[in-house]
DNA sequence: GGACTCGGTCAACGCCGTTGACTGGTTGAC
DNA sequence: GTCAACCAGTCAACGGCGTTGACCGAGTCC
């Protein structure tokens, strides 16, 4: 009887979920690092819908079965890839009272391109429901409980949340929708405008 | 001989364009309706991605290949469903002194269902670039137009293509993340924060 | 009545994300 | 030293996607 006699089988403990990470073997880690970095180049050079998981597994040298395997999903794998970048945080823990201007001009500064790709990949998977709630938590947890705690009035964590969609709206206006008024503005000019609008908010 | 004799292949005037609508007869008419409709519904229910040509095509009852023959792609299909909304033109057109309470409050009236189904199909194909294009098209006519001569100071349109960017991000925020601060916020809370913030762009 | 065009179907193409069966190599207990 | 268990990885396939081109039947016009 070809292939062994009988059924071999093993145990097959509930093959649904990703692999542990934990108990990977040198080989495994390595491989893992190398779909992980190879993700994190395809979607900040092609997006969210673009990056195909068969084209990130040939950058990487896998299988494309294989990236599934070890994140489980597509949508997981983006999330592992979205690197916190502190930057904002110290922006944020800056002076209260020049936080707008301030987080404009880091968004805007050109010296930081990353912010750009970070951007777009989000916005187009934004629709996938682990990526919309890592969105919400990063809100929570980078923008308002640092603001809302050092601000003074009434709704401060509301408050805190709109500087989140006004950021979201200029970044959605300069990168995705790449508005040729807004792009051709003077970075000067911006910062102050919609610095001084978002600071409106925060202390009014 | 079955078939006719000989290739028949009539003139085949380069078949890559969808059919002109123009000169459509009644029958063609009433099935590119249907598609339309179909579509309309289908695009709103259940957002630009999920919503696919082929349910499309079974809801309007014709085969898949039909809907792209008549409309090209199924982006071009998604820019002829997307309605002009004249509602807001009519907020636009009011004072311009109380122009940020009432956009607020035009967005988030709960009669309104429609906004945000308009939103969320429209932000999941955001990244398709006649849509992309499209958008930037609205900003203009829309908002600049209306907004931008009856201001007074500088950067006039800058500051009109702002109050878009104000209004996308806070719509990203409660429709599309669905951020639970800014859902569970009153109203009038929002109506009057972020109605003033945006009027502060406006008429500073 | 024949040429032509329109309305429409059908089968396929090449992509996509994901799954399950399978092969080997490594490890660890006996 | 053996052998079972397990990790690493491949392979072929599934169902679904948007889109294409070949094809047919019915209507229209000269």
């Amino acid at each position: 009887m070809p292939y062994g006699c009988g059924v071999t089988k093993t145990s097959s403990p509930e093959r649904t979920a990703p692999v542990d990470e934990s108990q990977l073997r040198p080989a495994g880690r390595a491989t893992r690092a190398a779909i992980e970095a190879a993700a994190r180049t395809l979607f900040a050079e092609r997006g969210f819908e673009a990056a195909s998981v068969r084209a990130i597994a040939t950058e990487a040298g896998v299988d494309p079965a294989l990236v599934i395997r070890h994140f489980g999903s597509k949508e997981a794998l983006f999330l592992r890839t979205l690197d916190t970048s502190a930057g904002v945080g110290a922006v944020l823990d800056g002076p209260l009272e020049t936080v707008g201007r301030r987080l404009v001009a880091y968004f805007l500064d050109p010296e930081r391109p990353a912010v750009r790709h970070r951007y777009l990949a989000l916005a187009q998977a934004a629709h996938r429901d682990q990526v919309r709630e890592e969105m919400v938590r990063y809100t929570a947890e980078t923008y308002v409980a640092r603001l809302a705690p050092r601000m003074e009035g009434a709704d401060r964590e509301v408050r805190a949340v709109l500087v989140v969609a006004q950021i979201n709206g200029l970044l959605n206006l300069l990168f995705q929708q790449e508005d040729p008024i807004v792009s051709g503005a003077d970075t000067a000019t911006l910062v102050a405008l919609y610095g001084d609008a978002i600071q409106g908010v925060l202390t009014p």
